[in-house]
DNA sequence: GTGAAAGCGCTAACAC
DNA sequence: GTGTTAGCGCTTTCAC
C-alpha cells in the first residue's frame, strides 16, 4: 500500500494537534479561521481522504446498504436498482448487490453477511421459498432497517414497499369489461408467490362482480416456452378466446411470440392487455401493446424514502404502495 | 447498537488474553487444541462474527470490489453484473455497484470513491466521453487494480476484457455473404464508441476484399426511434435492401419494429442478422433472428478471473478477448 | 503455547 | 481555541 495522507500527517506537518486538524476539517466552531484556513489548505493539498473504515469503527456509523435481490438481469429488478442507486449515491450511501439466485440459502447468507458488515440498511426481495424470517429478525435486533420490497413476505412485521398488485389487476379487468370482450385467457405466474395470488384473486373477483357473460379462462405459466404452449393450446382448439390478459412482461413476451407462430394479428384476431415495468417491452410491439404500469424505478424511489426514514429512527411498520397506471397501446379494441 | 460479541468479550469470558482468541479463531499451529475447542465453542456459541472494518483498518486489506457501469438497466451490463456478481460471492468479495449514468463527472466520482473506499479493485466500462484517465491512473498509484471491460479507454496501460469486435463484425458479414445477399443496409451505434469503430471498419472490410457485386449501405443510429426511422426510410425507397445486419440488440428490435409496421416478413422479404448479448432478444421473434453472440456474461466471468489474477499481483497489462460465436435462427436464408 | 503492547485512522469526552 | 486521552476491534511483533 502506498503511503496515504492521515490526520496525523497533517497535524504533525502542521505542528497541532490531530484533533484540531479533525475539527477544523468538519468546520467546527471552536476553531479560529487561521488554522481552518492552514488545514484545509493542506489537505487539499496532500489530496487527504478520511479513511472510512477508522470512521465507522469509532464512530459506528456505516454508509453502506445492501440490495439483497433475487436476479439482476431482469427489467423489473434492474430498474430498481437503478433508482436505488440514484438515490444512494445522492446521499452519501453506497450499495452492495447480493444476488440470491432464488435460492433460500444464499439468501440467508446475504442476510447473515450484512449483519456482519453492519451496513446502514438492507432492501430485500425474497425468493418464492423464503418463509423462515429468522435471519431478517436478527438484523432487526442489531437496529438494522429491512425493507422488503416487491416480493415481500406476508407478515405484518417488517416494512414493505409494493406494487398495489390487487388495484393493478382490478384495472387491467376493468379495462377488458369496458370494451366488452366476451373470451379472456388470463395468464399468470408462479402460484406461490404472493403477487400471483393477489392479482389472481383481484382479477377474478372483478369478473365475479360484474356477473358478467363473459367466459374467463385462467392458466399459470412458469417460463417463456410454456406461455407458447399455453396459447397455443387455447388457439388450436374451436373456442378461441378474444383477449389475452397477461400478469406480467415475461409472460406477455411468450404470449406475443405464439401469435407471431400461430400467424394471429392484434388486435383483430385477439386483444392484448399485459401488466408491464416501465412499458419497455410493451413498445417493441406494432400495434404497441396496452398495459398497466408498474414501474420497479418508481418504487426504488419509494423503497430509498423509507429506507431513510427507517435509518432515522423511525419505527412504522406498514406496507406502502405504488400506485398502478393504464397506458393505452392499440392491442385492445 | 446493541452489543455485538467482540475478541475481547471472547479472552474476558476465558481469561484469557485477546491475541490468544484472535489465534485459535484462526486456527493458528501454536495454540493448543484444548483452547481452540473453548475459544470456537464459545465463539459460535456468542454468535461471533469478526468486525471487517476493524480488520481493514489494521491489516490494510479490504474484500470490497468496485464495479462502474454507465447503465444498470440494459440486458448487456445486467448479465455482466450477474457474472461478477457470483464470482465475487463465491469468492468472498462483496460487490458495491456504481453507475455513471454516462455522465464523466459522475464516473470521475465513482473512481474517487473506489480509491477512498480502498477498495480490492474496480470493473469499469467507461462513458462515450470519457477521455481523461487521470482519476484511473491515481487508482493505479495506490495500487488498486482497475479493469476495463466492453466499453474500454484507447490504452495501452490498462488491461481490458472485450468481445472480439472485429470478430463478430467479420462473422456477421462472412455469414451474409455466404447467403449471397446483394443489398445490405448496415447499422451501427454512436460513432463515438470504439465498438462502433472496430464493428464498422471490421465489417467494411470484409465486403472490400471480396470485391463482391453487393451494396453495402451503412448508417448509424442512436436511438430506437432513429432505427425505427431509418429502416422506414430505406423501404420508402425504390432500391430496398435485402438484408439488415444490426450491430446489437437495441438496434435490432427497433429494426423489427419498423419491419412491423411496414408488414414485412422475415425472411422472405428481407433478412436479418443482429450481433447479440446472450440471444435473449432474437428469440422473442418468429423466426427467430440469427446472431452472432457476444455475451455479457462470459465476459463478466473472465473480468473477474483477471481481477483476481491482477490482485494477487499480475502486473501483467493486455487485452483479453471473447470470441464472438454464430447462433442459426431462421431470419437469414 | 500464551500474553503484553503498539498501532491501524479516526471520534469524542474532558481538560486547560 | 486547542490539546490530551481513551477507545473502536482487530493484527502483529516481540517477549517469556
Amino acid at each position: 500500500m502506498v503511503a496515504t495522507t492521515t490526520l496525523k500527517k497533517i497535524s504533525e506537518m502542521l505542528n497541532i494537534s490531530i484533533s484540531t486538524v479533525s475539527r477544523a476539517l468538519k468546520n467546527h466552531p471552536d476553531i479560529s479561521e487561521r488554522t481552518k484556513q492552514k488545514v484545509n489548505d493542506l489537505a487539499t493539498m496532500l489530496d487527504y481522504e478520511p479513511n472510512p473504515y477508522a470512521i465507522q469503527l469509532s464512530s459506528k456509523t456505516s454508509k453502506v446498504l445492501g440490495l439483497i435481490v433475487p436476479k439482476v438481469s431482469d427489467l423489473f429488478y434492474t430498474s430498481f436498482i437503478d433508482a436505488v442507486e440514484e438515490e444512494s449515491r445522492k446521499n452519501g450511501y453506497s450499495l452492495i448487490i447480493l444476488k440470491s439466485d432464488n435460492d433460500v440459502n444464499v439468501e440467508i447468507n446475504h442476510v447473515r453477511f450484512c449483519k456482519k458488515q453492519r451496513v446502514a440498511g438492507v432492501f430485500a426481495s425474497v425468493t418464492p421459498d423464503t418463509e423462515n424470517l429468522e435471519a431478517f429478525e436478527r438484523l432487526k435486533e442489531v437496529e438494522i432497517p429491512v425493507i422488503f420490497y416487491d416480493r415481500v413476505p406476508t407478515t405484518e412485521k417488517f416494512v414493505r414497499a409494493c406494487f398495489d398488485d390487487k388495484a393493478a389487476a382490478i384495472l387491467a379487468a376493468e379495462t377488458i369489461l369496458e370494451k366488452k370482450k366476451k373470451k379472456i385467457l388470463a395468464l399468470f405466474g408462479d402460484t406461490h408467490i404472493s403477487i400471483t395470488q393477489q392479482r389472481l384473486e383481484a382479477f377474478k373477483d372483478v369478473f365475479k362482480k360484474h356477473k358478467s357473460t363473459n367466459k374467463l379462462i385462467t392458466a399459470h405459466t412458469r417460463t417463456f416456452e410454456e406461455s407458447i404452449a399455453v396459447v397455443t393450446e387455447h388457439f388450436n382448439g374451436d373456442d378461441k378466446p378474444d383477449t389475452i390478459f397477461c400478469m406480467s412482461d415475461e409472460i406477455m413476451v411468450g404470449v406475443m411470440k405464439a401469435l407471431q407462430i400461430l400467424q394471429l394479428s392484434v388486435p383483430k384476431q385477439v386483444s392484448i392487455i399485459t401488466i408491464s415495468n416501465d412499458g419497455f417491452y410493451p413498445k417493441l410491439y406494432h400495434p404497441e401493446i396496452t398495459y398497466i404500469e408498474t414501474s420497479g424505478y418508481k418504487l426504488g424511489k419509494l423503497a430509498f424514502e423509507i429506507m431513510i426514514k427507517a435509518i432515522n429512527g423511525d419505527k412504522t411498520i406498514q406496507e406502502y404502495d405504488v400506485d398502478p397506471v393504464l397506458v393505452e397501446g392499440s392491442s385492445l379494441v
